[in-house]
DNA sequence: CAATCAATAGTCCAGAATAGACTGTCTAAG
DNA sequence: CTTAGACAGTCTATTCTGGACTATTGATTG
């Protein structure tokens, strides 16, 4: 319960990965991460730790401890963690992708990009190869949301790859 | 001189930046950094004035105050700045593009595509409309390393209209 | 000329995120 | 019974973020 904390997208990250867990501890939290969103949001494991505790404190998850062995933390949505997520899920955004790319900051400061383009172009193409294969795989029964950003990460990647190639000669 | 320092990318955004000008305040980075690089790689302006500083104490610029008025500091590189900045620009990397779409995280956990299609169709033209209006004005004489990322943004946006508009019916 | 307004320019801070080293715990194989 | 590797968690220093706040300058107008 109690004080108010600024939510921010890594507080609704863990929200919803509880919420889709049923209860799940930092480090459930840490492979789902790392089978699915880790593509196309990046974490750092220890705010998968941290940040649970925050939205504990704040009232947004419910926590249970192990109290023998590694003691582990279980959280689960509390009630005004549900509520959090709802309206954040409800709430369309016009904000724009945000993108960090390295090699066309160097590029844009005047890298050649041939020489750049041959390192992007085989990184793009296993990422492409990667999201590809897990639509094939798993694509029927993913949840429509989570083959939705899928099919984006593909789309994205395929423009890359494009992209970079165009310029690899 | 002295103290070593974490070379980040903002280091070498400010240090690019500041070769360009040849001397440049603050203020003057602001402003570059709005015209161009922003679109792609967003910073804190606040970072405009902390940076170029770590960077001086480090040697890597060199600085001049002005003793009056608004006493602002002017900055070049040194030869240090320089030099890592070559060695930077010089180095290919393998990361790839890291992407952060608040509308695709929403997406993911399972919000409505329709309701935030609307918003992100909008949202996406109107930057890609930007993009191709300074394509149009300045592409002729834009350094290459410069066209070539605004190529870059064209096509992500495109990207991006295209699978929104797919999913906004 | 003084008042005032907008644009210009810079500072500050709390809190969140990052990188990455480090420490424990458990299980299975030799 | 020991040890390697997977599993699980902690910690710290530094950087980054959002955003409020302050100050200077130049242009307008009454």
């Amino acid at each position: 319960m109690s004080s108010e904390i600024r939510l921010t997208p890594t507080s609704f990250i863990v929200l919803g990965l509880v919420e889709a867990a049923g209860e799940a501890t930092p480090y459930d939290l840490k492979n789902m991460v790392g089978a699915s969103l880790g593509n196309f949001w990046s974490l750092q494991h220890a705010q998968l730790y941290s940040e649970p505790q925050r939205l504990a404190t704040a009232g947004y998850l419910a926590e249970r401890r192990e109290t023998s062995g590694r003691r582990r933390r279980h959280y689960r949505l509390a009630a005004e963690g549900k509520r959090a997520l709802r309206e954040w899920l409800a709430e369309p955004t016009a904000e724009l992708t945000e993108m960090r790319d390295l090699a066309l900051l160097k590029i844009f400061f005047g890298a050649n990009p041939v020489e750049m383009a041959a390192e992007q172009v085989e990184a793009h193409r296993n990422k492409l190869a990667e999201y590809e294969d897990i639509m094939k795989q798993a694509g029927a029964d993913l949840p429509p949301g989570v083959r939705l950003s899928l099919e984006a990460g593909i789309l994205a990647e395929r423009t890359w790859l494009d992209f970079w190639s165009r310029h690899a000669e």
